[in-house]
DNA sequence: ATGGATGATTGACCCAGATCAAGGTTGCCC
DNA sequence: GGGCAACCTTGATCTGGGTCAATCATCCAT
């Protein structure tokens, strides 16, 4: 989800870095916010903020990876969206998060207090314009990801989700042929809404079908694109509309 | 999804009977709309607009019910929302839709020529405002419903998608213990990712477990709200933070 | 009323993926 | 390096829900 922005994006200009924010920024509006501004850092693991807690800070992701998850009573967890760096942590106009958020890796957030930055919202146009097209974007993508809930095998959520890692990998500047799970296997099991034991198999099964090859648990290569393509159950342009 | 709106919403001092747009209407602006106001009705089954149409118009329903559905290409279908009145089909910014459209009921559409629409969207911030909340919003009760998919047993999502017909109709008008489902066996199922089969065996079930009792195959009464709520899996509070 | 179409229910059977269980890897800390 | 803890893989078995198929109900149109 969410495969939207990384740091690339960022703005070089203020040392908030991202687009979202910066896009149209000058010295003045930016004063506002860098008076509230402060980072902090999470361990892989830890939980950022808990479903229901009431947020004192509206925060973005600048580094690492978290995850939003809602867990039911009985353990059962299910994984409803990645945030990647310049993804947000709150939302204007609510003052409690509906799903836990936690670090999948170490996790720098660059933090506002929400009061101001939702004024700034209220003030700047081109800001609330910006933040209704990620959620819209956002909105696209978990639709995509029910699809791929509700009506995919687990050969195909797993194709799906190596597929997402390549696309979201392969930017302009480099080409490695490598790439890393971001998450564990249960994690990636919690994504998909399976149980870790089929996203083993059906890993070992790509592996055995000549689709992948790993050098250790987390790093791999593709080595049959269309094939891994082809196994995703989307239609030949990936879900994407041209 | 998007069990936000009715038509009670509606505001009644323009031909526009959307909060949406009329929250804070003068006569000038809606003038532009107006120039550009069309209705259409679709009958129950047709489709509206297919996946990766361009679109002419910014449309909202009015009366009745559509749907959001993506078919893979072997027919596995999954519906991932339902537009109900007050709820928009076409996003500021974007040409095309991502899904499928479909009239669920008769349904009644009120549109607007996108680009003059688009260009009111930009010019008025409270606007642009109220539909980035309906955005977060529905992105809520996606990932809400992602949960579902991705980790409840069958009963669970029939005891879900029952309590959430139950809950809608429980307005402050009228508590009339009487409810319809408003989708037939086959559109539940693609809505809860089962086949009608698993849909109709659950109702069957639940029937004999004397929570609810059908009088006809579309209208039903709750017997037991407890037993109901207990059988969705979700917290007390039924999913929503207080 | 009759025939036919559409939609819903119910039963019998099957299989993909869950569950249970036993090792295997990897990495870290003493 | 040895021991322990996470994490992952693989096998055996079970089962919830899918598939296939038959029957029933409802609603029209003739």
């Amino acid at each position: 989800m969410t495969f939207v922005f990384n740091e690339r994006d960022g703005c070089g200009k203020c040392p908030i870095r991202h687009r979202a924010i910066c896009a149209r920024c000058d010295d003045e509006e930016m004063e506002l916010l860098e008076k509230t501004k402060s980072y902090v850092t999470f361990e892989a693991g830890q939980t950022i903020v808990w479903r229901g807690d009431t947020l004192k800070y509206f925060s973005s992701v600048v580094l690492g990876i978290a995850s939003l998850s809602r867990t039911l009573e009985d353990g059962r967890t299910q994984m409803v969206g990645l945030l990647l760096p310049s993804d947000f942590i709150g939302r204007p106009g609510r003052e409690t998060v509906d799903f836990d958020v936690t670090a999948v890796t170490d996790v720098t957030l660059c933090r506002f207090e929400r009061k101001p930055f939702e004024r700034l919202v209220e003030d700047l146009p081109h800001l609330s314009h910006r933040v209704m097209e990620m959620a819209l974007d956002e909105l696209s993508a978990a639709r995509e990801w029910m699809v791929l809930l509700g009506r995919k095998t687990a050969r195909e959520k797993i194709a799906t989700f190596i597929e997402m890692i390549v696309r979201r990998d392969t930017v302009p500047t480099h080409d490695a042929p490598r790439h890393v799970l971001p998450l564990t296997r249960e994690e990636i099991a919690n994504f998909l809404g399976l149980t870790i034991e089929t996203v083993s198999r059906q890993l070992s099964l790509m592996k055995k079908d000549g689709i992948i090859t790993f050098s250790d648990r987390r790093s791999f290569v593709i080595n049959d694109l269309a094939a891994l393509q082809d196994a995703t159950g989307d239609d030949a342009d990936g879900g994407v509309i041209i």
